[in-house]
DNA sequence: AATGTAAGAGTCATGACGACCAAAACTAGA
DNA sequence: TCTAGTTTTGGTCGTCATGACTCTTACATT
C-alpha cells in the first residue's frame, strides 16, 4: 500500500447473481441469454457493473431487479470473487458472486436489461448440457456448494419455500440440494424435538394429485438464524 | 452486460490478507504499520494491488510474501469482497479478503514492502484497543467468523499447528478460536473413535514447565478435508 | 366400498456426547 | 528421596440425537 493508487491498472468491477429456486422438485438456476458479443446467444447468470456510488450489496440488488424484476433484498449473500486475467476477453474484469435464494416463482419475467430469462435445471448446467458464458459455470458451481453448507449451518432452507409451507415441501429442499433421500418421519421429529423451528398454522394444504393425507401448514420460527435443524448425511 | 465495459468507471482492485496464528495460547493476527497517508502510522492488514496478469489467488500469495516473507500458498482462502464507496478516501477501491492460517512462527519478519510487522492479539483488535486503517476491522472480524465455521466444517485446525503435534496443542486451537473450554478426554475420544483424524508417531513431546505426563505426538490424516472432527458447542 | 398414497405418531437400537473419575508419568520443591 | 502438583490418557455412566422401522390416519381415485 505504499504506492499511489492512481498509477495502478484499472479494472472493471461487476456483480453476478446466482438465483436459485425450487421448481418441479429440483433445483433450478435463473439464467439470461446474452444479446451481444462476446458469448452472444449463450446463457449467463444475470449481473452488471458496479457503480462508484453504491456498495457491492446494493449493486447486486439493483442488477437483480433490473434483469429479472425480482426483489430479493433480504437473501442476497456474497460467496466469492473472480478475477482470472482472461475471464473476460475484452478487458480486466473482476466480478463478485452473489447468491440469491427464492421461493418458487412459476413464470420468470425478463427484466428491462435482459433479452430472455429462464429457469434452467441445475443438473443440466453442472453436467455440461447447457453451456454458460465466461467462467459462469465455475461461479454457479461455487454457489451450489455454498448453498449445501449454508443449508446445514444456517437456516437458508426456508427461503426456498413460501411464508407458509408443509414439512414435505421443506424436506424436498434438503433432498434436492443435498441430493439425498430423507425419511419424512425423522425429518419431522428433527424439527419438533428441538422446538424453535416451525409453528403450526392450523390450516392444511390440499393433497397432491396422488392423494394422501393433507399436510399441515407451518410458518418459520426465528431459530433458523443460528443453525440448521438437521445435519447433512454422510 | 449489454454495454461496452470501457465506458464504465474504473476501480482499483486490491487483495488484503488476514494472517491468523496461535501465539501464547491465544489467537493473533499479523498486522503491518502504514508508512504513508492515509491512515499513516496506523495498523493495517497486509495487502496490495492486483496485477492484470495474475489471478486473485496469485496476487494474495505474492502480497503475503512481499510484506511478511511468509509463504502460505496452500492455505490461502478467499472469504469476502469489500467495495463500499468511501472505504478508501483516495479513489474507488474494491478489495478481496483472503484468510491465511499459519502455525506459530515465533518472531515476525517484516517483508520488503512493510515498515513494521507484528502479531497482535485478536481480542485486542476486536474490542477496539488497536485501531485499524480503512475498514480493516470489519475485514478481520469477517475473517475470524469464517475461521470459526471452517473449524467445524473443514479441518483447518491442523494448519495452526506444526506437522507433528500433541492433542492438547490441537485442542487449544479450538478453544482459542471458539472461545470455549473443551474436556481433554472427550476431545481425545472424538479424534479416535471415528478414525481417520490422527496417526500416532510413537514419539513424545517434552512436558511443559508445569510438569505432567509427556504427551504423544501425532500427525494429521487426510480426513480433515471433508468435515471437522468435533462440533462447535452451543 | 376398495385401493393407493402420503402425513403423522410411535418404537427400538445404536452411537455420539457431556460430565465425570482415576491411573500414569512427568516436574519442582522440600 | 519423598511429596505435592500438573497433565496426559483411559475408562464409566447417563442422556439425547439419529437412522431404520412400523402402524395409524386422512385424503384421492376408481
Amino acid at each position: 500500500m505504499n504506492y499511489d493508487p492512481a498509477l495502478f491498472p484499472a479494472f472493471a468491477v461487476t456483480v453476478d447473481v446466482v438465483v436459485l429456486t425450487m421448481s418441479e422438485g429440483t433445483l433450478h438456476v435463473l439464467l439470461v441469454r446474452r444479446g451481444e458479443a462476446p458469448f452472444k446467444g449463450m446463457w449467463a447468470i444475470p449481473g452488471g457493473f458496479k457503480r462508484p456510488t453504491e456498495t457491492l450489496d446494493e449493486a447486486a440488488k439493483r442488477e437483480l431487479v433490473e434483469e429479472t424484476s425480482v426483489d430479493a433484498a433480504s437473501l442476497l449473500t456474497q460467496f466469492g470473487a473472480y478475477g482470472d486475467p482472461e475471464r473476460d476477453p475484452r478487458m480486466n474484469v473482476v466480478t463478485i458472486g452473489y447468491l440469491a435464494v427464492l421461493r418458487d416463482m412459476g413464470a420468470v419475467v425478463a427484466g428491462t436489461d435482459a433479452a430472455d430469462a429462464a429457469l434452467i435445471s441445475v443438473s443440466d448446467v453442472l453436467n455440461g448440457k447447457i453451456d454458460l458464458a465466461f467462467d459462469h459455470l465455475r461461479i454457479v458451481g461455487d454457489a451450489i456448494e455454498r448453498v449445501r453448507v449454508e443449508l446445514e449451518v444456517s437456516g437458508i432452507a426456508t427461503a426456498f419455500v413460501g411464508p407458509t409451507f408443509t414439512l414435505a415441501e421443506l424436506r424436498s429442499v434438503y433432498e434436492a440440494v443435498w441430493g439425498v433421500q430423507l425419511d419424512g418421519a425423522n425429518f419431522r421429529r428433527s424439527l419438533f424435538t428441538e422446538n424453535g423451528w416451525v409453528i403450526p398454522t392450523g390450516r392444511r394444504a390440499r393433497p397432491g394429485a396422488a392423494g394422501g393425507k393433507p399436510a399441515e401448514l407451518f410458518r418459520a420460527k426465528r431459530a433458523w438464524k443460528f443453525r440448521g435443524p438437521i445435519r447433512r448425511p454422510l
